[in-house]
DNA sequence: ACTCGGATGTGCGTTTGGTCACAATAAACG
DNA sequence: CGTTTATTGTGACCAAACGCACATCCGAGT
């Protein structure tokens, strides 16, 4: 019965993937947050309703304001979710990896952008389209259930950075950042294995609500405690349990 | 029909309303923003669940780090939403008014409350225990399209806020909130007659993420302008025009 | 009416962090 | 392989805002 639905599937989309790219993909999206509660079987349809896009670095995928018909799900590399102000700098508000999703919520709420969506390296996302989606989510009513998760998470989260910015200085954020954005990188690395941020300083920065000078300046301070290297848009942490210590301060 | 299903239930809750004030109930639900798409129908299962609260000012009605099992939805007065430092200061996430529903994040994801929530006035809520929510959440799927709504626009305002801190001054910042706070009050009212804000200098300063001082400065500055007048736990906006050129600066 | 306590207004020194400026360096690209 | 361009490190200066101190001042309670 797994076979078979493959089998059907290869032959209605012709000039694409073999039955094994099929499986592959079923398997991907399974490990995505929102559909990981959905066999094999509910995830089919789907599967047929994804264009996969490319990006590069910089590009910027959707703008604030910009009418939101689709969302994404991120296969390769990374983006960054902004909002901009007048005098056109930009606070990061989120960054996003593999497995992700990002652009949903225009699609929940019907309403434009909030925020600008960037490719922070080359990327590969599939996209689906708001009708597609909303059709699946009506006949798989579970997955909104998933959905109401993924939004509370992500609320928490961002609450937790609204008490952040009140309540710590930059190093603390700093340090409180890099230790987000290790954890989220490899989880299945030991304690003590050096984990390593690909990222600009500005960008740290902008998520941590602060300026690329200053975020420097803390980096150095660490740097200097030996808690973690510097290079170009590369941040290694070498002593996890040290900066751990720093972000608790 | 309608009548019928009244009586109904006015059978059911024998020491409590008369069919008028049952009536008053449905009503009421249904301006609740979750509840608004349902007829009195399907409103009615949902009355018998409801149970009333009160609390006094200052009151806690959870406990950040709490385990969270049930809702509120209010029926007077206000409530404020905070995090806590290390050091006991606390940052104010929301104000929540009449109608709106808070504590829903625990009861959706299942974990502990990452909030504390006090009333700021003699408090009336309906309470819901999460039981009774998610079944009638399972026989009423549509609601949770309205759930997501609501989390996207929370989800919304929290970036715009994270953004706003990293942008705005904290002057701009108090008009802005002073802005928002007054839409929310009476949204009837017409644009030149003057809006009152019942809150406290600190509570207002705990939303903007500012000391209690600055924004005492702000507000004599804005006084001075002719903007507003300040007294014991007030602020009377008499220029809303003036405010709003002062939030966009 | 009086007193006490919470709330507000304001001055002042100190600190954090932003901005400008520029040097050094590594990646990118012809 | 050299030139250009992004990225990083730091110093100096300055402005915003915090924290402390204290004077009011209004309102609630006795």
């Amino acid at each position: 019965m797994f076979g078979q639905g493959i089998a059907r599937l290869s032959e209605a989309l012709p000039a694409r993937d073999s039955g094994e790219d099929q499986l592959a993909d079923v398997e991907f999206l399974s490990r995505v947050s929102i559909f990981a509660n959905l066999d094999a079987e509910r995830l089919q349809p789907l599967i047929g309703k994804l264009r996969p896009r490319r990006y590069q670095r910089g590009e910027v995928i959707f703008h604030e304001d910009d009418p939101g018909d689709r969302m994404h799900i991120i296969v390769e590399g990374s983006v960054k979710i902004s909002v901009a102000s007048e005098d056109g700098r930009e606070k990061n508000i989120a960054l996003f990896k593999p497995g992700d999703c990002f652009g949903e919520m225009a699609l929940l709420d019907g309403s434009n952008r909030s925020a600008t969506a960037t490719a922070m390296e080359t990327l590969e996302t599939l996209v689906l389209m708001r009708d597609d989606f909303l059709d699946f989510l009506s006949e798989n009513p579970q997955v909104a259930a998933d959905i109401t998760r993924l939004l509370t998470q992500r609320l928490r989260k961002a609450n937790q950075s609204l008490a952040d910015t009140a309540f710590l200085d930059v190093p603390t954020r700093v340090a409180k950042q890099l230790l987000t954005l290790a954890a989220s990188d490899d989880g299945g690395a030991g304690p003590s294995e050096p984990r390593v941020v690909a990222l600009g300083q500005d960008e740290l920065a902008s998520l941590v609500g602060a300026s690329r000078e200053t975020v420097s300046r803390a980096l150095t301070s660490y740097r200097r405690m030996g808690i973690l290297t510097t290079s170009h848009r590369r941040i290694v942490i070498i002593d996890i349990m040290g900066l751990e210590r720093m972000a608790s301060a």
